[in-house]
Formats: structure tokens, C-alpha cells, sequence
DNA sequence: TTGAAAGCGCTACCAG
DNA sequence: CTGGTAGCGCTTTCAA
């Protein structure tokens, strides 16, 4: 038997109350049979006592947990933290508590965070990244708890899927470019590898393929953040492409862009158009405000804690498939390309926001 | 007796393998006791029932546990959450594990999220926060675990502080611009009745009144964060009061406040001077970059960790205060004031970064 | 309205 | 090297 530090337990309270654990119980539980004058007792001696509830024993007698497991790639970057928040929210107003870890991109803390979480026997999962791991969702299936997950994975009897439609994001943004006669186009991009950034990369060069066969692209990349965005731009700028437009995988990064645009003196739009994608807050408040692809957060949120509860109304969750259009967002970033022979003629159908 | 819905448990995994409770428990906590063959044995049954240890009873019966908790009061705010990955690495480095709650400046927040890490018998608290509650800092002191408070709350017996010198930052940044000329300043806050944020007001009435008693001074307050910021420009601007500085509270809503005299057609510095406060990396990404108080956020996460757990070197923990002194940055955000028939002649001893 | 007691799944001690 | 077993603190029957 280890020397137990733990102090102040229900039987201490029951003792200084004059009761049994089970009433203390009842009380703590909010349980309406147990009598005034006695919850009334119970209360001052736990108060008394300074008790806090042993949550892991109280999880463990349960059975059952009201806590969801969130995973993210990286909250650092405004658009995982806005799903992260209005999941966070969801979740609160319907009396539940959610964890949160960072994954930083790489599948082996995926899995080991989400290894975590199951040891925690959450009540649902969410997975809000966009790196994978090979065996994961087999793991995930086996646990039957409720899965969702965003951008990577496949729907399974309980897991549901929720992803953006990249290509027809990335193809407004791109024939939006085209259209102000962009024909020499960059792209931005971090961690190729990963399924979702690369899905990005290749629907850009083909939605550009499809736009004009003589475009030319070329692409570079950086880790996900201001400062990556940066380095990518400067690598860009000293490899003797010369983009009239840089499209970056995420606003994030476009921020680094821009800056990096800046310090070397191009002018933006007027030298080299940037996007971004995603339409975090900060891309309306960067300068110039960018133009970019607008990816719902909040309804992305509560979509996902929709799917991760059962009782939250809508049908029980049935390993479904759920996809998002991003919208075009125009504004001061881009702009008609400089002795643009080939300016399109259907700018019009163009509105800035 | 609850219909657990448990499946998979030490039982399972002992009975596949032919073996006790005890030795599978001995394998999955690599206690190097046990024959190698009932290891691989164990290993596999455990691997084939997809078993998952359950986190709570593991706590539970071990009575003590490696993870730290994490109140921040606004995580997007990218001041805290640098604090927090500084924290969260230090952690994992050392084999703790760790778990955030926001407390979005709200005190009842505050509380009850540290009423939850107390029901998860959290190794260390770390309370990174602006927002106070009267009865907290007692209950906090009852619990005897190590806590480390950052900006609130009086060392104790088993807590520690850490908090910035923003007397000294305020009047680093003030005596700046004053010597820049600059006579008629504007002070951007939020949450006027935090203490924190309150000290940084006071402190910039005074650095401004140590400076000349004739200057002018004016205050607003928004939300913290980009919109919060604008907003709050968006008033001072149309108070009649017209600054030829103004001194944000941090970064964030500074970043807000350049958008909004953007917006209006007002130059940075040529019109108005705009500060910030932090340091955060958004400040030299921004347009035009921020003259800024930094404050070591990285070193910040360093020291809490320390504080928090009893063998990380350093004495044991015996409530100390510590004290962080903040250095200024200056940029491109700032400038001689126009027409400055008084521009000081103090300068020189400002150097850019 | 209350108490007694059987677990929840795991760890750690004691024997062997 | 391994098994038996007594808890860890709480919830939830079942009886009273």
C-alpha cells in the first residue's frame, strides 16, 4: 500500500459531516433526494476541508466521460485555433470539457497524442491536422469511440470526416489570377509530404494546367508560420523565377510573404500578387489585406462537435463524409499584372468583398 | 454495479496471455523484472485486444501525476501561447504531460478551471494570467501543490511568481518618444479593471508625468485583440483628442490599431508614432514593424517550469517572486513628431534594432 | 432519505 | 521472476 499524499477524500468529508459516502455523493452530484439539513452540512464540511473531487476516481467509477480529446497540428496558426475555439465553445455550452494537444505536424506525436486520449477514455475525438499516421485509424476504429476527423482520414462506422474542397478553392483563386493575367505563378507551401498541403500543391498546378497549358509555375516551401512564409519568399525571390503572383498554401504563411516582399522592395500587388488561403482574422488587418479563400472555422467547429456527440440532435453519427467550398475573398493583394498583353477580358464577374 | 462499457483491461490482456495482472502491469511500466518471453508474450495479447491502459485508475492508484496544468487567459493572443509552448516543450522534454484551459480574462473562468486541474491532481499549476479572484490565491495555498503565477497573485509557501517590470518597460517606451518630441499620447488598453493591464496605465501616466507635466494624455480600451484594437483607435480618433503617439498595451491590439489608421488615411510614424508591447514575432511582420517592449516569453516558460517541479535543479521551491525586466525595441512604427519644436535632443541614445 | 458494499482498472507490496 | 491482493476515491445499486 503506497503512502498516499492525497488528503481530503469523500470519507473525510463524510466523517466531518456526519454521513455516509454515498450521501456525500449525492450531494456533490447534485442528486435532489437528499434532504436540505443534511446537503446543507455536507456542503460546510466539504467547504471546510478545502475537498476537490478526485476526477480520475470519479471517471473511473463512471465509466463515462463528459471531456472531448482535440488534436491539432499547430495552434499557433489562427485557423487551427479558430476551429479549435468554436469547438471548445460547442462543447462548453453543452456541459462538456475538451483537452487539447499539438501535434506540431508530426505523426508520431498524432499518435501518441491521441494514444493519450483514449487512455483518458474521452468521449470523442477530434482530429484537426493534416498529418497521418498508416496504422492510426485502424487503432481508432477498434476504440468505437466517436471520431471526427478534419482534412486527413477516411469515414469508418464511427468516424466522420470533414474536409475542404481544395480544388475548388484553389481553382477561384487561380483563374481569379488568371483572369488579371497572371501567367507566371508561385507557390508556397510547407510539408509537402502531407497529404492535404500536397493536395493544394497539385490542384493549383492543375487548375493552372487548365487555365493555360504556356503558364508557367514553380514552387517552394517552408514550415508553417510567419517566418516560414518569409524564407520561402526569399528563396523565391533568389531563384531566378520571376512570379507575376505568389499563391501561398495558408494566410500564415502569406503574412511571411509579404513581409519578405517588403524588406526586398517589391510592391504588392503592383510588382507580384500574393493569396493566401484560409481568411483568418489576420489577413484582413496585414498590409495589404489579403486576398484569399475563406474556410468557415466556425462552422467547421461546430460540425465537429455535432458529429462527436450523439445526442446533439442530427442523425447518429454514421461514418458520413462532410465537404466545405471555400469562397474567394478579394482584396488589396492582388491585382492586374503589369504590362498584362494578356489581360482577361472577364474581370468583371470579379467583386471585391 | 454500472454496465461499464470498459472492454479491454489488465484482466483481458493477463488472461490472453496466461499470466497475472500484476506482470502485465510490470511489462507495460517497463519494470525490467520480467522474463523476456512473458514480455513478448504480454506485448502481443496487449497489442491484439488493442488494449489501452486507462489513464484515470493508473492515476489513481499511483496517487501522484506527471502532468502540469496550463491556465492562459487568452490563447490567441500569441504572447500567451508562446509562453505556453516554451512551457509545454520544457515539459515534454522532462516526461511531463500537460493540459491547457482558456480562461478568456474571466475570473469565474479562472476558477473553475483551476477547480478542474485540482480534481485531475495536477502535479503543477501554472496560472499565466491577467484576471484574479479573491478566494483563489486561498484555495490554491490549502491544495499545497506547487503553483507558479504569472503577472497576478503574492508569493506564498508553495507560490512562486514571475512578473514583468512594466513600470520600467513604460518608462522605457514613454522617455522614447518623448524624446522623439512627442507631447500629446494616447494609451490603447483593455479590461481596464485588471490589475496587470491597470499597473501598464498607471504606469504610463506617470512615466508621461515624470517626463513633463504639461504633456497630454488620453485613454481607451477596447478587447484584446486585432478587432479590439481597431476599435479602439477608431474611438480615439474620433475623440477630438489628437496624439502624435499612441502606446499600446501589447502588440496584438497594436497590430489592430495600425490597421484602423490605415484605414483612415493616417502615416505611420509620419502622422502618429504606434507602440506595442511583448515583443511578439507578428510585431516585425507587420507594417510598418512595431517599436515594441520585449518581454523573453521563451525564458518565461523556462522559469515557470522550474518553479513548478521540486527536482528540476534550482532550490526547492520556497514562494519567491521573480522579476523580468523589459528591454525596448525600436523600429519602424515610431518617429520624430512633425513640427517638433521640441524634439529633444536626447536621441542619440536610442539605437534601431 | 440514508447506509453498506461492490466494483471501476490499475499499482505496488508481500510471498514464494 | 511471478501471483495474489489490498487499496486508490468515487459512484451506484440494493435494502432499509
Amino acid at each position: 500500500m503506497p503512502k498516499h499524499a492525497e488528503l481530503m477524500n469523500l470519507n473525510a468529508v463524510a466523517k466531518k459531516a456526519g454521513v455516509s459516502t454515498a450521501t456525500v455523493s449525492r450531494v456533490l452530484n447534485d442528486l435532489k433526494v437528499v434532504k436540505n439539513s443534511t446537503r446543507a452540512r455536507v456542503l460546510k464540511a466539504a467547504e471546510e476541508l478545502k475537498y476537490h473531487p478526485n476526477l480520475h476516481a470519479r471517471s473511473l467509477a463512471r465509466g463515462k466521460s463528459r471531456t472531448l480529446g482535440i488534436l491539432v497540428s499547430n495552434m499557433e496558426n489562427p485557423f487551427f485555433f479558430d476551429i479549435f475555439r468554436a469547438l471548445e465553445s460547442a462543447a462548453h455550452s453543452r456541459g462538456y470539457e475538451v483537452v487539447v494537444a499539438n501535434t506540431d505536424y508530426r505523426s508520431e506525436q498524432l499518435v501518441s497524442s491521441a494514444r493519450l486520449m483514449i487512455g483518458w477514455r474521452v468521449a470523442g475525438l477530434a482530429a484537426i491536422v493534416s498529418e497521418m499516421d498508416a496504422d492510426l485509424m485502424q487503432v481508432l476504429t477498434d476504440t468505437r469511440i466517436p471520431i471526427v476527423f478534419y482534412d486527413v482520414g477516411t469515414p469508418r462506422k464511427n468516424i466522420t470526416n470533414v474536409r475542404v474542397d481544395y480544388r475548388k478553392g484553389m481553382k477561384k483563386v487561380v483563374e481569379y489570377l488568371y483572369s488579371l493575367g497572371h501567367a507566371r505563378m508561385a507557390f508556397v507551401g510547407h510539408h509537402s509530404t502531407l497529404e492535404p498541403i500536397n493536395e493544394r500543391r497539385k490542384t493549383f498546378l492543375e487548375s493552372v494546367a487548365h487555365c493555360s497549358p504556356s503558364a508557367e509555375t514553380h514552387i517552394v516551401a517552408g514550415t508553417d508560420g510567419l517566418e516560414g512564409g518569409r524564407q520561402a519568399a526569399r528563396e523565391l525571390l533568389s531563384s531566378g523565377f520571376h512570379p507575376t503572383s505568389i499563391i501561398c498554401v495558408n494566410d500564415f504563411m502569406a503574412v511571411g510573404v509579404l513581409r519578405e516582399l517588403r524588406d526586398q522592395g517589391v510592391r504588392v500587388p503592383e510588382d507580384i500578387s500574393v493569396t493566401g488561403f484560409d481568411n483568418i482574422k489576420l489577413a484582413e488587418f496585414c498590409s495589404p489585406a489579403l486576398t484569399t479563400a475563406h474556410i468557415p472555422r466556425e462552422q467547421i467547429g461546430q460540425i465537429i462537435f455535432e458529429n462527436l456527440v450523439p445526442d446533439a440532435k442530427k442523425e447518429q453519427f454514421t461514418g458520413r463524409e462532410i465537404l466545405i467550398d471555400p469562397e474567394l475573398m478579394v482584396r488589396e493583394s492582388t491585382g492586374l499584372v503589369r504590362n498584362a498583353q494578356a489581360a482577361a477580358g472577364n474581370q468583371e464577374k470579379f467583386v471585391a468583398d
